[in-house]
RNA sequence: GUGAUUGUAGCUCAGUUGGUUAGAGCGCCAGAUUGUGGCUCUGGAGGUCGCGAGUUCGAGUCUCGUCUUUCACCCCA
């Protein structure tokens, strides 16, 4: 037996059958970015450290994968300071890449250092791995795609429509039943300026984020332990719960935040989306969720997300608007709005709920039994005239016995097999052999496009 | 990073208080069947029991370490 071969924690091998399953999911999305005027870029697995470190906060930059220095990583460093007590810098001393992270940073270091190039509005996507060094568990992976669709230099909240279009479109190509939810960082920061807590704005979304998977009673430990009142929190819990019609939950809001210019910023700019949305409803659920807070420090102003209705996995797409990614690289007052739809998890629900499409498992449509010599010849030739027509075909390589070409045939998940031997030869017709209904055919070799062409 | 958990044939898993040569189903290969797959029957190949140390007359089984799997927490898609 071979050595024992393995792939790194947290990494997976994807085989053919998964290969057209996962590529049935991104040709779908990639057609309806198309189709909303998209354009694809790709930026390079690996940035440079200085790129990707401080952008994600403290925890972000410990699940960074790090690439050492080639030749002689130890050269930059002094000899006394090899302790393990200054990892940091030792690291930075020795790496000067890493893997990307996620695929918005090296977007906006992309558009920063092509700002010259790039005709703004910019709209991208991009699907590509991403990685982190965290520890793997249920849909959570070291090595995993994102698909990121963005638009950069627009600060028009319709854009922001648009994207819910996206949305909407590419679950309903995909069959996934989801609910859409839109909240607004701005009625975030307005809820805790009300309850004097602006400082702790981040910790306290982070809590009530929470509130749908570990409960009420759980949510208000963590935010008492913020610092807020008891009252302030019961009063909050209930603000962030309230259900009701999308115009009943704008009204109230109006309200609440009378004299709170940035909440009221925030309702706004839920309304304008809201609006633009009924001029072509979307046929999803869509739901303002006041909970819903998403962890990434650079939004500020719309977050969405998006769950299967009929799946329990968490969120399979989400993203929102962040008016300043640029700046960090020296590129002010430049706002952007994205999503970022999760493959993998998209591929366990459709898996899941059984949507993918049976053609999925059959690859080629026709086989060609090989007899050898001369029938060889023919086979060849006929095949040319059926990929010529698009149907993918193949010919057995060797001549074995029929058994073992039939058996190919019924493992690759082959509907027909084709049999040119020395009767069909002889009578210019070949046998066709249907292995789902186990019927045979006799067809005229000219014939055999025709054959084919509605099957 | 914290706390659990798993590892035996290609796959899914049995394996008694520690006791001869470690098993089953599926898959694979060959034959029954040299022009017909799936179904059936017969036979066969395939194992450093994750790795390393220890306890023991004797370890798949017990102890420790290590790696790996899975799960929860933190955080996240």
């Amino acid at each position: 037996m071979a050595v024992n071969v393995s792939i790194p924690k947290g990494t997976r091998d994807f085989g053919p059958l998964e290969m057209r399953r996962r590529n049935y999911i991104f040709d779908n999305i990639k057609e309806i970015f198309n189709l909303h005027g998209y354009l694809p870029i790709e930026t390079p697995a690996m940035e440079n450290l200085s790129t990707l470190l401080g952008k994600y906060g403290e925890e972000g930059d410990k699940l960074l994968f790090r690439i050492l220095n080639s030749g002689d990583f130890t050269k930059e460093i002094p000899k006394n300071e090899f302790t393990s007590e200054n990892l940091t810098k030792l690291s930075s001393l020795m790496c000067e890449k890493g893997l990307r992270y996620d695929l918005t940073v090296p977007f906006a270091r992309f558009v920063v250092q092509h700002r010259n190039e790039i005709n703004f509005p910019f709209k991208r996507y991009q699907i590509q791995p991403v990685w982190r060094a965290d520890r793997p568990q249920k849909g959570r992976y070291r090595e995993f795609f994102q698909c990121d669709v963005d638009v950069i230099g627009s600060d028009s909240l319709f854009n922001e429509y648009e994207l819910l279009q996206i949305i909407d479109k590419v679950f309903q190509k995909l069959g996934i039943n989801v609910i859409i939810k839109i909240n607004n960082r701005k009625i975030l920061a307005g809820i805790a300026a009300r309850l004097g807590m602006s400082d702790n704005l981040i910790p306290m979304t982070i809590a009530i984020d929470k509130i749908e998977k570990i409960g009420r009673e759980n949510t208000k430990n963590e935010l008492l332990q913020i610092g807020i009142q008891e009252a302030d929190v019961e009063s909050l819990l209930d603000l962030i719960s309230t259900t009701g019609s999308i115009k009943d939950q704008i009204v109230f809001l109006k309200k609440y935040f009378k004299d709170n210019e940035i909440g009221l910023k925030g309702v706004a700019e839920l309304e304008e989306i809201i609006s633009y949305v009924e001029m072509n409803p979307i046929k999803n659920k869509i739901e303002i969720d006041l909970s819903l807070a998403r962890g990434l420090n650079y939004y500020t102003g719309s977050i969405i997300e998006v769950k299967a209705a009929d799946f329990q996995i968490g969120s399979i797409c989400g993203g929102g608007r962040y008016d300043d990614l640029t700046g960090i690289f020296g590129l002010k007052d430049v706002s952007g709005v994205g999503v970022s739809f999760g493959a993998d998890r998209i591929y366990d629900v459709m898996l899941g709920l059984n949507l993918f499409p049976e053609f999925i498992e059959s690859a080629v449509k026709v086989l060609f039994v090989n007899f050898g010599n001369d029938s060889l010849k023919t086979c060849i030739a006929l095949s040319e005239k059926l990929r010529k027509n698009n149907i993918s075909c193949e010919i057995y390589p060797q001549n074995t016995k029929l058994d073992k070409q039939f058996k190919y045939a019924n493992a690759k998940n082959i509907e027909y097999v084709a049999i040119i031997g020395e009767y069909e030869f002889q009578s210019k017709n070949l046998n066709i052999k249907n292995l789902h209904t186990g019927t045979q055919e006799q067809i005229p070799f000219d014939e055999i496009a025709t054959y084919f062409k509605n099957r």
